[in-house]
DNA sequence: CTATTAGGGACAAACGTTTGCATAAAGTGG
DNA sequence: CCACTTTATGCAAACGTTTGTCCCTAATAG
């Protein structure tokens, strides 16, 4: 049996209440007995229950965080251990735990977060399963359950944070462009995932802005946002694709693609200017290096952390949003200036 | 306010305990009450207080995840994401939920790790800090509180689930010596990881076994487990250092002497083969694909939590040890001869 | 020297459940 | 038709805290 206040209480001849208050730094007790409480817990090796504790102030210092199962490749990406922690140290930062729920389907995701809110386990949620049309956010804003999604959501009453992904396409369409680039391909456009959709309005602006016509059939389409850039590729080349460019949504799309290149016997840059999104830490590494956007997931972490605690303080929910910058890095695989352009 | 039992029990014109009972479905509440109370609930959408709950039973289905802070590298890596999916997976599908605590300092672990199991929050933990000697493990083992840690431990009395890195050392040193290799660095041995040792001494084994002297001339040593492979290898080339192969004990330290063997123009794998550990994705994609020893991170998290879980239930502690077996992934970097020896 | 006040601490209710025990109603056997 | 068992439900205590309120003692003021 572990060790209670009352035990404490007894063993200093005190009752239950001074215990409390001791623990609370109470003006209303004496240094004295504080004194000799506090020698007890140390010497009885007290640790306050948090249930009990959490029970009576409704409040268990513990946020949940909801994301897409493990079957998703998006797990073993860097991005995700990234953004948690940038969370995890913020939370920790501001004496808050974490739960970490993961859910395998849409289905188990509404139920999870039924859970998580009505049950008083959290008191503010992280989600991070930016898919379109999600049918727990209404709930949640339905229950004024304070809560922020990482990733954009068109609904104006939840609060978010998100990459630049329209300036993170700009950013690397217009870097092409500037090197004379006219026919640059997007590999990995998947219309369900806003963060694609994004990327592309940026990519296609800057075309727009450069006066130059968008090519749809420069646009490949993936399911899935990270694994299969070889197939992509290579698919595409051989279905007679001759960009001079390649913008990847992503690094491993990159790698994969990169891959595929070679394998026609075409050559990284030269040939072919490729660049990702991300900058994985190996994106330095691959040969070549990889020209890439560094998404500052870990900031997007304490950014979302920052956020929902003003929302939890504040009753009134404010929809907030917040947008995190990212940095274009430039290596080898993009610097390359086209000559005949 | 949210709704609570009693405001069930009040419209189902029942007591509490009933209601409390109906979602115990307990036999001893007739199935017409059982209907009733079961619409009512459902009507206002009602969720049982986990806290409350949790008070009564001494049980939250929660269990501690300890891990090493934010600080470290290895966050970023590939394998602590596997490692989580594979303990989310299980404990999802145990019900259980996962409370994630990341500690910068071993001060700080030693505080969570108190306040984690003396403050009712959690069941058990696992422990993700597989240093030597460490403080927490007697507290834990002192406590009889259930855990495990990820890492071998030579503590008899804790419970541990490891790679198996004396044969990822051994199948890497043998790898090479069929092919004809004789002068066979290793890189990235830290005297403080156990992980390093043991593939070391894996390494070290399998020279003697194929009667090969050890020369610890060969042994590069590193701080960080890592990120430096790059410096390193760099270093002891220019130092003199001439091996025919390179044993990195990390993929992303293989991946970093493989840019300075490059650029110290000599070619991989002709002049020299390199061989990596953990299978990270991007293994397959770098240029040369690299040969590593695929550690099966995800394993490792079903199997502690498994572990946990018996750990739990049998109040005797046992004792349990694991370890997961390895895979070696032979690729380009490797796949070369040598002729001369 | 009495009346008032302030300080320090105790009591008890409350948080939302679960569960052992009591009890009422209904069914069963002789 | 009575005694007894079974079935279905309610009562109340308990889990370990926090906190509003009350009480006692001693100090201060008039």
């Amino acid at each position: 049996m572990r060790v209670t206040i009352t035990d404490i209480a007894k063993k200093a001849k005190v009752s239950a209440s001074t215990v409390s208050r001791v623990i609370a730094d109470n003006p209303r007790i004496s240094t004295a007995t504080k004194e000799k409480v506090l020698k007890i817990m140390e010497e009885m090796n007290y640790h306050p229950n948090m249930i009990a504790r959490s029970l009576v102030n409704r409040s268990t210092r513990i946020i949940g965080i909801v994301m897409p199962g493990v079957a998703e490749q998006s797990f073993k990406h860097p991005f995700f251990p990234e953004l948690l922690a940038g969370i995890a140290s913020m939370a920790n930062k501001k004496g808050y735990k974490i739960l970490l729920a993961n859910v395998a389907t849409v289905d188990e995701e509404k139920q999870m977060v039924e859970e998580l809110t009505l049950s008083g386990m959290t008191e503010g949620i992280i989600l991070l399963t930016s898919r379109d049309q999600d049918s727990s956010l209404e709930q949640l804003v339905a229950e004024h359950f304070p809560f922020v999604v990482i990733g954009r959501s068109e609904n104006p009453y939840v609060n978010w944070v998100d990459n630049d992904n329209f300036n993170i396409g700009y950013q690397l369409a217009e870097h092409f462009i500037k090197q004379g680039h006219r026919e640059i391909a997007f590999l990995g456009y998947s219309p369900g995932a806003l963060v694609t959709r994004d990327r592309l309005n940026g990519y296609k602006k800057a075309l727009q802005d450069h006066q130059l016509a968008f090519d749809p059939e420069l646009v490949v389409e993936s399911k899935f946002i990270t694994d299969n850039g070889y197939d992509l590729m290579k698919a595409f080349l051989a279905d007679g694709g001759r960009p001079t460019a390649v913008l990847a949504c992503d690094d491993y799309l990159a790698f994969g693609a990169i891959k595929a290149i070679h394998e026609a016997g075409l050559a990284v840059p030269t040939d072919l200017a490729v660049a990702g999104i991300n900058n994985v830490p190996l994106a330095d590494y691959h040969n070549p290096p990889l020209t890439s956007v560094a998404i500052n997931a870990f900031s997007l972490g304490t950014k979302a952390f920052e956020m929902l605690r003003t929302v939890m303080k504040n009753d009134i929910q404010s929809y907030n949003r917040a947008i995190i910058p990212a940095d274009l890095v430039i290596r080898a695989s993009s610097r390359h200036e086209l000559h005949g352009a």
